[in-house]
DNA sequence: AAGTGGTCTAGACCACGCA
DNA sequence: GCGTGGTCTAGACCACTTG
């Protein structure tokens, strides 16, 4: 047929971006079932196997699932699997520890040096910063402080949340997420939240959330009183 | 053409297992380039479409590299990048800290619970235990107790080394790693090797690796001094 | 210019889930 | 039995690398 590929990018990654556009966008809900294989190929005048590939890149990044006899569902961001996705703070049984979540204040600021490099934006960019305490059975085990960029979550102060749920409501679609470790000593602010004396050793928990295109939308740095039933996980 | 799959195994997947034997057994070098897709799927008797999907796989298991114009080449598992595959302690900037490794201890022994869970093992089958400490800059930074399926690496107590040189040897291909983190206090032996008082606060690693089939062929649990320079790194 | 992997096509049949 | 995704085929042309 005809339809080469005469631009340099791939025709299948432009059917990935098409089709993750209308899941960002709510034409997709989640949860539905999008078109067979055959259909969209039609619709977008591919050939299956092509649309098979974005459908194929589109299930690696999971923001759909695909089953074998039944079609291709749009993911839940909210579903149980991938709410967690980023907690890398297990128990010793391997499930997320995500505890009852606090915030204790947001705040509009112009990015510091720290802020700038991690999220990838210049010195004095807005950032909405967000001060917030996780409880495990009525005690608080972690002490985050969050920065994100401002330009991409306007009027974010009337209602704060975990950056899975920002991103939804905001139409971005999260990709991959880093995340370093470190032993430190609790800073002021975090020991007065998790109630240890200053300076106890705690985890420095250090992350930076992605979206699919590879852009930072979350700089985490949370501090973590771990007891030894709670360990991080890594892949 | 004929060649239907109807064993219930995929014929690619197949296609891959016969594939990475041949590098396994060291029939096709590291560093070497193998023959092209044409000729190999010609050899097996698939159509190209059917061996390129094996090939891709091997690339995502990081078995060979794939380079347009260029051919399809075989990893050496020894290379900058593949070594320190599974060493998630980072410096600031996210090089891996390695460190000079000094093996203090090598014993048979059978399998205790704990390594029979991480290794898959029943109790008192056989296996290694390693005792290892790292040092950086002449200062021990990191104490490590290493168990390995006896069953796995016969004749090991000659020549210990790391797991990614040992699976190498004995014809074993790693696959992934999952390493869990929390902080705890030095124990007794970590103590004494690193050089801090008993039951300072260290880095408590806990990381199984497995052979591309997802068979667990290492369990190391490490105690880690980190100094402040010194961060883990997960995905 | 020749050879390689990367992309794309237009079908086929199979395995699975469901009504 | 029907529709779905999973696998497989047998080609085509394109982009890249090297001689």
């Amino acid at each position: 047929m005809s339809r080469v590929q005469l631009a340099t990018r791939p025709i299948y990654m432009q059917l990935r971006d098409a089709l993750a556009e209308r899941i960002a966008s709510g034409q997709w809900k989640p949860g539905a079932a999008i078109p067979n294989e055959g259909d969209l190929a039609r619709e977008f005048g591919v050939s299956p196997g092509t649309m098979r590939k974005a459908l194929s890149l589109l299930e690696t990044e999971h923001l759909i699932t695909r089953r074998q006899g039944r079609g291709t569902f749009v993911n839940d961001p909210a579903s149980e699997g991938l709410v967690d996705r980023f907690c890398n703070v297990r128990g010793l049984e391997g499930k997320p520890i995500v505890g009852r979540v606090e915030v204790s204040e947001v705040s509009e600021a112009t990015a510091n040096e720290m802020e700038s490099e991690r999220l990838q934006l210049r010195i004095e960019d807005p950032v909405w910063r967000i001060r917030r305490v996780r409880y495990e059975a009525d005690s608080a085990f972690m002490y985050e402080e969050v920065s994100l960029p401002a330009e991409l979550f306007p009027d974010l102060s009337d209602n704060p949340s975990r950056i899975v749920f920002l991103a939804h409501r905001y139409g971005l679609l999260l990709g991959k997420a880093e995340e370093r470790l470190a032993v430190g000593k609790a800073s002021g602010p975090a020991a007065a939240a998790l109630r240890v004396a200053p300076a106890s050793p705690v985890m420095v928990l250090d992350r930076v959330v992605r979206t699919i295109d590879g852009r930072p939308v979350e700089w985490r740095l949370a501090q973590c009183h771990l007891a030894t039933r709670y360990v991080a996980q890594m892949h």
